[in-house]
DNA sequence: CTAAAAAAGATAAAAATAGTCTTATAGGGG
DNA sequence: CCCCTATAAGACTATTTTTATCTTTTTTAG
């Protein structure tokens, strides 16, 4: 239960990787699909994914490629999973507006509630910095 | 992500109901269904899970049912996920073993620890009793 | 203009989910 | 013993999600 897909996986691995380049250097998606170890099609629709939402900037044609849409401090695990994996739901009457015909009647609803906020804090306590290796006290 | 299936949710609705019900009274599977609107022979199937790893007892032939398997307050909503979920594991790298050759050098997998032991917690917490509004205190 | 690179969309195989159906087994009552 | 009731177990199926791949398009540097 409450696993991450492959997507979500490679995900992390990719922007990860990115993270521990030069700040300002393009860098080919074949070379960091390639260095992490991940389809190299399947990581360009996930990269497509973290470029709309601007967690990558993209530059197309020769000499093109990503590098960060922000420093690497700003962006959070829960920024890359939820990017990839849509927002932490761990049950379907725990949504943003109040779906849950039960929710005030039911009394496992707030555990979700609980879940869902704890499980968020923990990804969002961590940044790609710290995942890079780039600790500011070492 | 994280989203419990409808298994999930129906082996919860299912054994919460059945712990609103006097103690030592057979339920009828059927009459567990209908009461918490789930396909009788998909909660047939959950209920026989809960069966084999004693969170009921179920009785054949005429008369027959369930009945939990221990007191409301001895079975946690954690008990429940897992019968029919499987462990609550984040990534793949976080199973009891250590089948993950990154374990020891990857930033991210302490992450996914925490997050399992956060959210193992909080449904351990939480009791049958409770779920079905038979709190100690009111 | 051309080659390089990402964007976008279509397609497809494999796995998981959400059930259903059938047959077997067990127990109670006449 | 026979029949009715009820769960157990296993086979089967449809749908959805996951995990990709392939092709075409767009953008850009040189």
């Amino acid at each position: 239960m409450m696993e991450l897909t492959r997507k979500g996986e490679y995900a992390i691995r990719g922007i990860v990787y990115l993270a521990t380049r030069p700040d300002d250097q393009v860098c080919l998606l074949s070379d960091i699909a390639a260095a992490v170890d991940v389809p190299p099609t399947f990581l360009a629709k996930i990269f497509q994914q973290f470029s709309k939402i601007g967690l990558v900037k993209s530059y197309r044609g020769t000499g093109g490629g990503f590098i960060l849409g922000r420093t690497a401090d700003k962006i959070t695990l829960l920024d890359v999973v939820e990017a990839v994996e849509g927002p932490i739901i761990p049950n379907r009457c725990v949504t943003g507006g109040d779906d849950c015909e039960r929710s005030h009647t039911c009394k496992v609803h707030p555990v979700w509630v609980s879940v869902q906020k704890q499980v968020r804090d923990i990804l969002a306590a961590v940044s790609l910095k710290e995942l890079a290796g780039k600790q500011e006290k070492p």
